[in-house]
RNA sequence: GGGGAGAUACCAAAGUGGCCAACUGGGGCAGACUGUAAAUCUGCUGGCGCACGCCUUCGUAGGUUCGAAUCCUGCUCUCCCCA
């Protein structure tokens, strides 16, 4: 059981150190669950649980300072009202750290075939027992309530790729109003849980430049802790998606945390630090690793490839993770290709740590000036296959 | 000793005259995965060229036929039942 009580306190965001050389920036967000250190990368829990990877764990080795969840999954599962019995979602998964989620945004537009997009919200039918549901900006704040999240997100459409420029456009203009009806509902509500909660709105406009200024001075003309760029690493070529990262974090409040949303590999994710970015989240390191893939300081690993079988060395020397000495690749691979639910724990635990460590070390190289040239020499090796 | 069933590619298992280099599953190899309906999905998997094609395959040796994994005969082996 969690034995903590939680502050009230308000946000804060302090930029402790500019890079300089970038836009990068090294900050710290309070909040009524501890201390966030950015830039940083939050692991995925999209129902209550980073997929393989237990809490403490999360906290012991990865070191995770703040991990997800996600209000449409759970809102269907386990539902709002066990949450509120639970005390809320940190209590009920016994994590006293912060917690971000997901307002269903994205789920709306991943899970295209039901949905139906009106004036007032988004219409579904849920994926695992085909009941009828509305999210509208206002019940996604209220269920976010009831979550408990420290850092509520707006509720957004995520527009595809690609998107013709005038759906772009509507869709943009749709979001904005929704930005404004969550707005008002949030600031009209309280907490239920003694500590506070923030929300971010969400900057959308695909890849147009003209739509994403438009959408940038509209989200940051409403006064809030901290701002989202979303609708991006939908399948755009990277170098579209560096362009709306710059566009848009010109206009963002250099003095508020930006949040790139989805995103993404370790080297998207340098780049996204870069260009002033402080906070990312991504399925990759939980889903890839589950798959075999390995992200490490020398580039990127398919334990499954039969060049792995008889080699017995570390799975990373010197890595972040206790498993990176602790086992060697011929095991994780006889793991992950056997099937074994270890495989995907270790692999887990191996890519977020990476993760973690990549955000810490870029963090550090910012507050003592060498961010710049440590960044482009691990752009090199990131991507590297191995 | 008597009766019955069967031998197909790495494994299992379809196919019973041409549309069969041979369904499907497993295994193997490779790829994908970016606000998680994903411990998922996709491709390839006889040889050579790798598009088209050519060559060698369905226990084994023959035979019938324009044509056989598919029909006939001998042989070898395996399994089941009864003694």
């Amino acid at each position: 059981m969690v034995i903590f009580e939680p502050k009230i306190e308000d946000m804060k965001f302090e930029v402790n150190a500019f890079d300089g050389n970038s836009e990068a920036r090294a900050g710290i967000i309070e909040t009524g669950h501890g201390p966030i250190k950015t830039p940083i990368f939050m692991p995925v829990g999209t129902v209550g649980s980073v997929k393989g990877v237990n809490q403490r764990d999360l906290i012991t080795d990865v070191k995770a300072q703040i991990i997800l969840g996600n209000t449409y999954h759970l809102f269907l599962r386990p539902g709002i009202e066990t949450l509120e019995l639970a005390g809320g979602l940190h209590k009920f998964i016994s994590w006293d750290k912060p917690i971000l989620t997901d307002s269903g945004g994205y789920q709306v537009f991943s899970l295209a075939e039901n949905r139906k997009l009106k004036e007032d919200g988004a219409h579904f039918s849920s994926h695992i027992d085909g009941s009828k549901h509305i999210f509208t900006p206002e019940n996604v704040v209220d269920i976010q309530r009831v979550i408990g999240a420290d850092i509520v997100m707006a509720f957004d459409e995520c527009t595809p790729f690609p998107c013709d420029y005038s759906y772009a456009k509507k869709s943009m203009q749709l979001t904005h109003r929704w930005l404004a009806r969550g707005i008002k509902r949030f600031d009209e509500t309280e907490p239920l849980y003694g500590y506070k909660q923030t929300y971010f709105p969400i900057v959308q406009g695909s890849v147009y430049k003209d739509l994403r200024i438009e959408s940038a001075n509209t989200i940051a003309s409403f006064d809030r802790d901290g701002y989202a760029i979303g609708g991006l690493s939908v399948g755009e070529p990277v170098e579209e998606m560096y362009d709306m990262i710059e566009v848009v974090n010109e206009i963002l409040p250099k003095n508020k945390p930006r949040y790139l949303m989805g995103v993404g590999t370790p080297v998207n994710i340098l780049e996204g630090i870069a260009r002033g970015v402080d906070m990312f989240d991504c399925v990759m390191p939980t889903r890839n690793g589950r798959n075999g893939m390995l992200f490490t300081r020398d580039g990127i690993i398919n334990i499954k490839n039969v060049k792995w079988k008889n080699d017995f060395t570390p799975i990373e020397k010197n890595g972040a993770s206790f498993v990176d000495e602790k086992f060697s690749k011929a095991y994780l691979r006889h793991l992950i290709v056997s099937k074994e639910i270890l495989g995907a724990q270790i692999a887990s635990l191996h890519n977020l740590s990476f993760y973690l460590w990549l955000v810490t070390e870029a963090r550090n190289r910012i507050v003592d000036g060498s961010f710049a040239v440590w960044k482009s020499e691990m752009v090199q090796k990131l991507a590297v296959r191995l």
